[in-house]
DNA sequence: ATGCGTGCAAACGATTTGCAACTTG
DNA sequence: CAAGTTGCAAATCGTTTGCACGCAT
């Protein structure tokens, strides 16, 4: 059960990392079907659950149409706007970095063992709060 | 677009909120269907969605089968076992309440208005991992 | 009365999967 | 070569939705 860097994988997790964006697996199709004209949307499907049960790449599901995919697996938070439906990094300081270490120790203290954690924001963001105003 | 009080919406909240467990809308409708033989599943739907959109309610996504909901929406934390599929309600001291305010502080900086949040951790649980080592 | 909510069943659509052919290690 | 991977298309199945009727306000 030992797993292959075929072309397509290694063209999907280029493509995702290199995109500022979130994108779903369609939308990672679309961008990648001009430059791979045989690619198939279920190889981008399989390959990104892979990646993502690997931990290297992020799932995000904000009960949108469908689940997203981020490259960066750095710590960073995600805010979504349920208005204009976009996805916003926030990147964080040490400060809110070691905070997020208690929220961890929180869950360990039960003698749980944590392989990944999701902090998701949802809301109305800065631009769609001006918007509103006007 | 007022929202009214059935009676099928006051069960539907009223059991969600009498059961520790976090159930999807078909565990949901499984536990009522006795008590209301003629209620469907699509009103469970319906009505859960619109809790959770109206915040009385939580919803949780693992990228398990199905969306989960959750009747109490006080601050706690939540641990998703990906070997028994089990959800783990963490609560939480003071400390750690303050410490998530932080979270919060680190995205309203950036102007965006939060209307709820989620955190999420995945990993492998206390009792899972006792069975494993056996 | 007005129009939101319900039950039912059909429709939807994002995601998964079976299979034969094809790579990768 | 053995076994994971791909492309294609069909299947899956959780969730949504159209409609006629019923109930809350």
């Amino acid at each position: 059960m030992q797993q292959r860097n075929t072309k397509q994988k290694l063209a999907i997790l280029e493509t995702l990392r290199g995109v500022k964006s979130h994108p779903t697996a369609q939308e990672l199709y679309d961008l990648m079907k001009d430059e791979y004209p045989k690619l198939s949307l279920g190889t981008v499907y399989r390959n990104l659950n892979q990646l993502a049960d690997l931990g290297q790449i992020l799932r995000l599901d904000f009960n949108d149409d469908s689940v997203h995919f981020d490259g960066d697996t750095s710590m960073h938070l995600h805010f979504y706007c349920k208005e204009c439906h976009q996805i916003y990094d926030v990147s964080v300081d040490q400060d809110v970095v070691n905070v997020a270490r208690v929220l961890r120790g929180a869950i360990e203290k039960y003698g749980h063992q944590i392989d990944m954690s999701n902090a998701m924001y949802q809301g109305v963001c800065s631009s769609c709060i001006r918007k509103n105003i006007n």
